[in-house]
DNA sequence: AACACCCTCAACCGCAACGCC
DNA sequence: CGGCGTTGCGGTTGAGGGTGT
C-alpha cells in the first residue's frame, strides 16, 4: 500500500530526526500513557501520541497500552485451562490470535500467539511434523488435552482437599469421566492460580446445571452445541479456519478428551512404571510400540525424539509432580 | 569465569479494513 | 466515489535473561 509507505517513510525520518523514539518503553513514557489514557480515554492514537508529548507512533501507544498497560491484563503463566482453551480455540479458528483473546481474559493476542509459536509449534518441531498436520493435531487431540484436563483436575482436586477441610464432603472428587465434565461442583474448577472470580470456573467448564459450558458458553458462541453446527458460514469458517476438528456436536471434543485421558494416564503410569529408575526423558517411540498408536495416528510418523513430559511441564511441573506422588 | 546457544516476549512491521470527509 | 487517517490483525524480529558447555 503506496499510502501506508508513505506514512511509514515519513515515520521513519522521524525517527532518524530523533522526534520519534523505538524499542522499549520507560517509566517516563508508561506514565504519560497511563495519566493520559486515563484523563481522556483511548483512540486517536496518532494525536493521542502528540497529546500526551509521548515521542512515539500512534500504533506504538496503542501497542504498549493493549499489550502491557491496559489495567485488566492478566500477568503470570498461561494456566492449564488457558491452555486447554488455546488449544481448541486454535484448532476451530486457526490463527485467529484477537478472536481466541477476546475469549481469554485478561490475556492478549500477542501473548497467545508467543505461546502457540513459543510453546507449541516448539512440541510440532520435536515431533518432526507441521504444526497444521494431523499427526500433530490428534496429539494435541488425544494426548496433549486429556493431559492438561487430568492436570487441572489434579489441581482442582487439590484444592478441593484443601477446602474439604472446611467443608465436608468436598474432598470427595468424583471420578473424571462423570462429574469433572459435567460440573457438578463448581469449586472443582477453581484453579489456584485464578482469582475466585475467574471466568474458567463454572462459566467456561461447567454448571451445577451439568452442561459443558465451555462449549455452550454463549461468550462463545461458535462453541456452542446449538449454533456449531448451524451457524453461518462466516469468515470464521473461512481460509483462516483450521477444519481438523470439524464440526463436532457441541461437547463432543472435550468429551472425547476426558475419556481419553484416562487412556493416555494409564499410558503415562505405563511409561513411568517401564521407565524404573531411569532418569531419562521419556520417548514415545521407545515406550509406546506402533500397534498402539494407530488411533493417535502418531504411528507412521517420527516420534522418537519428542519428550512427551514435555509437554505438560512446559511452564511448571505441578501436573508431574503431582503424578508422581500419587 | 567465559562463551555460546536457546528461549521468551515486548515491540515492530506490513497490510487490510473501516470510517469520515 | 476517492482520498486520507485510524484501527486492528497476523507475522516477524531482536534484546535480554537463562542454561549448557
Amino acid at each position: 500500500m503506496d499510502m501506508a509507505h508513505e506514512r511509514d517513510a515519513s515515520s521513519e525520518e522521524e525517527v532518524m530526526a530523533g522526534e520519534l523514539r523505538r524499542g522499549p518503553w520507560t517509566v517516563e513514557e508508561d506514565l504519560l500513557l497511563v495519566n493520559y489514557v486515563a484523563s481522556h480515554g483511548e483512540g486517536r492514537w496518532n494525536s493521542l501520541a502528540r497529546s500526551a508529548g509521548l515521542k512515539r507512533t500512534g500504533k506504538s501507544c496503542r501497542l504498549r497500552w493493549l499489550n502491557y498497560l491496559r489495567p485488566d491484563l492478566r500477568r503470570g503463566n498461561i494456566t492449564p485451562q488457558e491452555q486447554l482453551l488455546i488449544l481448541e480455540l486454535h484448532s476451530r479458528w486457526g490463527n485467529r490470535w484477537s478472536k481466541i483473546a477476546q475469549h481469554l481474559p485478561g490475556r492478549t493476542d500477542n501473548e497467545i500467539k508467543n505461546y502457540w509459536r513459543t510453546r507449541v509449534q516448539k512440541h510440532a518441531k520435536q515431533l518432526k511434523c507441521d504444526v497444521n498436520s494431523q499427526q500433530f493435531k490428534d496429539v494435541m487431540r488425544y494426548l496433549w488435552m486429556p493431559r492438561l484436563v487430568e492436570r487441572i483436575q489434579a489441581a482442582a482436586a487439590g484444592a478441593a482437599g484443601a477446602a474439604g477441610q472446611v467443608q465436608a464432603g468436598a474432598a470427595d472428587t468424583p471420578p473424571l469421566s462423570s462429574s469433572w465434565q459435567h460440573g457438578a461442583d463448581d469449586g472443582l474448577y477453581a484453579s489456584p492460580e485464578l482469582p475466585a472470580d475467574a471466568c474458567w470456573s463454572a462459566e467456561y467448564y461447567g454448571t451445577a446445571a451439568g452442561d459443558h459450558q465451555l462449549l455452550n458458553n454463549p461468550a462463545v458462541p461458535e462453541l456452542s452445541s446449538t449454533t456449531a453446527g448451524s451457524s453461518s458460514p462466516s469468515s470464521d469458517s473461512g481460509a483462516g479456519a483450521q477444519p481438523w476438528l470439524a464440526p463436532v456436536g457441541g461437547a463432543e471434543w472435550f468429551t472425547t478428551a476426558c475419556d481419553a485421558s484416562s487412556a493416555a494416564v494409564a499410558m503415562h503410569d505405563a511409561v513411568l512404571a517401564g521407565q524404573q529408575q531411569q532418569q531419562q526423558p521419556c520417548l514415545l517411540g521407545e515406550t509406546w510400540t506402533s500397534s498402539e498408536l494407530p488411533e493417535l495416528g502418531v504411528a507412521d510418523f517420527e516420534i522418537g525424539s519428542f519428550d512427551v513430559e514435555s509437554i505438560w511441564s512446559m511452564d511448571d511441573n505441578l501436573w508431574y509432580t503431582q503424578r508422581q506422588g500419587v
